[in-house]
DNA sequence: GTTAGCACTCTTAAATGGTGAGTGCTAACT
DNA sequence: AGTTAGCACTCACCATTTAAGAGTGCTAAC
């Protein structure tokens, strides 16, 4: 079905999306006709939009009382009919400004970036930081904490610092630790976390010497490495999502946030978009019923050809989509830019 | 006026706030000779309520529809007529549980603290973490990030690790680095970092010898030392206190989120009742008016008579004091066992 | 194919009335 | 004197009604 819709209904369709998402209400002929230029009569309007409900684009609460747009209407709009609304020049510097900072933490970046696109879009932000398992090994200490434990501190060359506390096996003293970390540090240095996993341990096992001591010191390069891999979630703008009407209900709120909480069902939900480039998950495509009305709008970023992360909005399927997509492409790129620099 | 209220009075004053903190519903004079004992009928307590409120400590929204607490009755009941409310033995058991489990990272102890308590209290919880003035200097480390920066680490004996990143002076290589890090490590290891900081820098300025590496020395001490002295402050609960009715209302919602993001004015609230063991603040005795229909309990925990920092419960003014004020006092041994663990 | 006109539908807000919970007062009771 | 029963009165709350307004769908005319 190919250009099921001619010319004039696209653009009434748009109309429709259009007012709709800037007012939040249902939208009838009188006002479209009133408000945009479409060169035609209510009436005729009103016939558009009534074929245009029957090919299921949009849809009607009650006989009466404008019109709405469906999952499909909202799909027909963003795939083709999408106003294009690029970032604004103040928010360009806005976010411009921030990124030139100071250099920060990499948490600090991504947090921050979070912090941006709710800020800009008044809706939720996440932000998967990447794996870190193409950072390099730079080193690992330890450092005694008492006599029963050991503080391991993991640290790559992205500037990102891992601690953790470690229990030491009976009969080993700190000494053996720092022995220990002489070793591992020899030995990995310079090799990417990834690489590490699956790195022959043949040499430090031949440079411990020591069986027991080598079994703690796989348990505790893994153990370090464990948390380091695991990707990060950030969110931000769950107070502001508070100002979109949607939200008017409390119970909506409750529902969203706990959903949110759940961070592992979040990442597999960003994982399963990842690598469309810019995707979006309207309302009812989306299975999950916590979900039904808000849509997901995702953009995966790389650096050098291999996927890193996603950044993604969450709002009402009434959304502002055309300026969320032009914002995730631009915070897309910062962030590659700010990552790059953190030569990653 | 001692004795203002004689023991019927303050017996009806306990029944009306105690249903009205599980009803969140005005009280009436029927519903009070039903559910509670007072040996009167409904008339006689009408005459003591009258009463009460007359003296201030019972409200009228209008003539008819029952009583609801004012500021000055709740400040009675929590100064006298508490009900003691002691932490149930299960969730005693979850507590312990968690906090007997395995040793994790300080900062996670606070978070987890927070979450605790917004969990069993169903309100928001505020943790204020000490600064970290006593805690012992370990090590300072540089690891080179890239030509231009280095990683700054700066390790202490609680097991608290805090890394920055700074730009190195012009001309600098990472070598001085390193051996700045030699003498720092070795003139300040062991010294507390509040003893550091009015530490008298003349060793490690003869041993550096040179002017400008010396100057930048300082500044990474006092930048690195910077982070480590600020407080933290950790929230939880923003979801849970949705649940409560007072919250059904968007805008509140909104205005509390609002002020507590705002960090620092949190924290000074919580600094200016610090000290005080348990306090409670209650409703109007705010001045704040963001606060006006919430209180605030706040417990201070300490380590050999040093003041370390304030955990505290904000709720609707209709709260259940006992329950919260039992489970601060019940978290505050815990916590303070937790941080001597890492001897503070 | 487009438009004006009109009956019809449905939402929303304001007005109405009845019910129930609660009070305050008075008078009777202990 | 303190306590209680009784009763008139006040509101809040709910359901119903009413009127207005927005919007549709259809028909007939342009």
């Amino acid at each position: 079905m190919p250009d099921e819709l001619d010319e004039r209904k696209q653009r009434v369709l748009k109309a429709v999306i259009d007012d709709y998402i800037e007012s939040a209400e249902p939208v009838g002929s009188r006002t479209l006709a009133r408000k945009y230029d479409l060169g035609v009569s209510p009436a005729t309007i009103r016939n558009e939009m009534a074929d245009l409900e029957m090919l299921g684009y949009l849809e009607h609460l009650h006989t009466s009382s404008g019109r709405v747009p469906s999952s499909k209407g909202y799909r027909f709009y963003v795939d083709g009919l999408i106003p294009p609304k690029p970032v604004s020049d103040e928010e360009k510097v806005l976010i411009d400004r921030w990124y030139k900072g100071r250099v920060k933490r990499i948490e600090e970046v991504f947090q921050e970036t979070a912090r941006i696109i709710s800020q800009v879009t008044k809706n939720v932000s996440l932000v998967l930081a990447p794996q870190m398992t193409q950072a390099q090994f730079r080193c690992l200490q330890f450092l005694p904490l008492d006599d029963r434990r050991v503080i391991t501190v993991l640290m790559t060359d992205a500037g990102f610092i891992e601690n953790k506390i470690l229990d030491m096996p009976d009969g080993a003293t700190f000494e053996d630790f720092q022995r220990m970390a002489g070793v591992i540090n020899k030995n990995l240095m310079g090799h990417t976390l990834h690489t590490i996993e699956h790195h022959s341990m043949a040499e430090i096992k031949a440079e411990i010497q020591d069986e027991q001591l080598y079994e703690a010191a796989l348990g505790i390069i893994h153990r370090a490495l464990d948390s380091s891999k695991r990707e990060r979630l950030y969110l931000g703008g769950t107070t502001q999502m508070l100002a979109q009407p949607e939200f008017h209900d409390v119970e909506k709120v409750k529902d969203t946030l706990l959903m949110l909480e759940e961070e592992e069902l979040m990442k597999d939900i960003l994982h399963a978009h990842m690598g469309d480039g810019l995707g979006v998950i309207i309302g009812q495509e989306n299975e999950d019923s916590h979900f039904k009305d808000s849509s997901l709008i995702t953009a995966t970023y790389h650096l050098d050809g291999e996927l890193l992360g996603t950044i993604a909005v969450l709002g009402p399927t009434r959304m502002e989509y055309a300026k969320a997509m032009s914002l995730l492409e631009y915070m897309n790129t910062n962030l590659t830019d700010v990552i790059k620099r953190f030569h990653w």
